[in-house]
DNA sequence: TGATTTACGTAGAACGGTGCACGAAACGGG
DNA sequence: CCCGTTTCGTGCACCGTTCTACGTAAATCA
């Protein structure tokens, strides 16, 4: 803590004057360049303490660095989101850097405002994670600003590097657990499509899963939750009173195989007697023992952690793009 | 999009350039300024337009305001944050205003140099949601930025302004509750309060839980949670196997509430026959079917809407503390 | 019609840093 | 002892805005 109570603001300026020194020594000093002897860097830097002296990012973005990265989320609410965020700045403090974090809303148009803001914050790299953004604008500002993608496909991108589990992969493993177990009756629950876009999560999950049931010699079913019109709560309550209602069913996402979990429950639908679930992302809820859900983990902290290394060897230079991708696994519990 | 493939950053002086006018000018135009032609804003519009210019955040900030606003979250895994931000953003968007977030990890240390990068980044504003830091502290930023403080007890800060629920009368709902119901056995799972902190909302909750058993007439109970040492799961499993387990109890927040629910699934301990329960926040969890946890609702997405509004009219020049408290709500689930 | 106001547009000095180019010592080799 | 290298420290031109002060032309008033 400052122990002065100054309200007005210590700038450079005021340090050199303090130490007796030129606006360009102390610079020198807080960004450790050549040229600086021992007798200088201390006499600037007990000054800086005294005075408890901190730059201004924005006006240090205006010519050098500013060691912040921007971390552009979907939403605050995605339970996959914390053990990204963690992985990632597990790799960045120890590197200095500081994070600003956009929210997204998992609308493209407030992304892209975001992603021009933190452009305009002078970042000097950006993260973002699960974006909903198509590929040709991210190449657009790819030229702007070093960007790494986490959690969508774009594996031909050549501005930008993506880091991903292998989706189809985890919807391999899902149906596999489910015929090891004697289903034949598979469906697959989704969410549609953003505007025919096969890069997101979902669609890539679906071709897995597609993949999977044919190799099985098993028909495919596909139900899809339209994010407009009737609420999904309804729609959920739809496919579970059905007729024909599915034995099994791999769903995209926890984020809504909780949620039909919890209707199947209030329908007194037995799990998994009369209806077996696997999920992805392994969120927190899914291991709740009253909630007991098989699901695909992705393994957050892991995916954060690449995506940072990945986006610092870009920002020193590295212009090939990078496209990594990594095994998920699946998390047997009590809905299968 | 911009249609342009142009890497050089577009500037004031380029759209001044393409408009044949000053860079004041454009300026003006930008912030709609006194002593403009109409023929001189639509040529210069015209030229934003086509250049696709973006005024940079970090020089305008130098002078002038950033139309930016910084949050701050304790962590991001918190269920009860999204309704705030929530509330927050209804507010932000609809003034122009962007939101920058800074993750705290409800670390003191981290927080305090999130606040530090978001004055040296220039906002405009603060808003602190659950934030750890002291009083005294926050009184010294508060001399440098607007803050608006929200889910932290603070009812005598002078600089800045805090927006909360009634900790206290949350309480005092949840124990009425137990005691409508008959029981006389009710205690209180807390974490321990940081260093003698009594300002968060915790303590608070304490209070009110204290108060209305006195009313009651019935003797207190408080079991603690420490954030070091044995983890959260074997504390609470040890709770549970108490031979002198409590009948009810009332949670600080259902960020303990949930666990507590499930072990006691685990254990066989039938609820709410055997252990009736009642947590804080009324988080998405709490409502689903095979959870339904009772809990007390502090209405977020009001009280990030209140923080936005207090923190507008702060900004604006009111410098007379404003201190809010909204009434919190019992949710009743199968719980009790 | 001349004086005064009003409206518009422009220079140019901030803002708080960075980093290049340069000069002055200090150093060292022949 | 002279001259080429290093090593340090400084002056100054940026970076992309805002905003004050000012000049000029048009509009208004007497």
């Amino acid at each position: 803590m400052a122990d002065g109570d100054t309200d007005a603001r210590v700038t450079i300026r005021t340090v050199a004057a303090d130490a007796g020194v030129s606006v360009a020594a102390v610079s020198k000093v807080m960004r450790n360049a050549y040229g600086v002897s021992d007798a200088l860097r201390l006499k600037v830097e007990a000054s800086i303490e005294r005075l408890g002296y901190r730059p201004s990012v924005a006006a240090r973005g205006m010519r050098g660095r500013t060691f912040t990265l921007g971390v552009l989320l979907v939403g605050i609410d995605n339970p996959f989101l914390p053990g990204i965020y963690q992985g990632i700045e597990s790799v960045t403090e120890s590197a200095g850097y500081k994070i600003m974090v956009g929210v997204g809303a998992a609308r493209a148009r407030t992304e892209v405002s975001l992603i021009e803001q933190m452009i305009d914050n002078r970042m000097d790299g950006l993260i973002l994670v699960a974006s909903q953004i198509s590929g040709e604008t991210m190449e657009h500002y790819a030229r702007q600003i070093p960007i790494v993608v986490v959690g969508h496909h774009e594996p031909a991108a050549q501005g930008y590097d993506t880091i991903n589990n292998d989706d189809q992969m985890g919807a391999r493993l899902a149906v596999q657990a489910f015929v090891d177990r004697g289903h034949t009756d598979i469906a697959f629950v989704t969410q549609p499509e953003q505007d025919g876009d096969l890069a997101d999560v979902a669609p890539q999950r679906e071709i897995g899963y597609r993949a999977a049931m044919a190799a099985a010699g098993l028909t495919t079913r596909v139900l899809s939750l339209p994010s407009h019109g009737t609420p999904r709560d309804a729609q959920i309550h739809q496919i579970l009173t059905a007729p024909d209602r599915p034995r099994a069913i791999f769903c995209w996402s926890d984020l809504d195989a909780v949620p039909l979990l919890s209707t199947a429950y209030r329908l007194g639908i037995r799990v998994p007697q009369d209806l077996a679930l696997i999920g992805y992302d392994n969120s927190p809820v899914a291991g709740l023992s009253m909630v007991d859900l098989t699901s695909i983990d992705q393994d957050g902290p892991r995916l954060g952690k690449l995506g940072a290394e990945a986006l610092f060897t870009r920002m020193n230079g590295r212009s090939s793009p990078e496209h990594i991708l990594i095994e998920p696994k699946l998390i047997p519990r009590g809905s299968i």
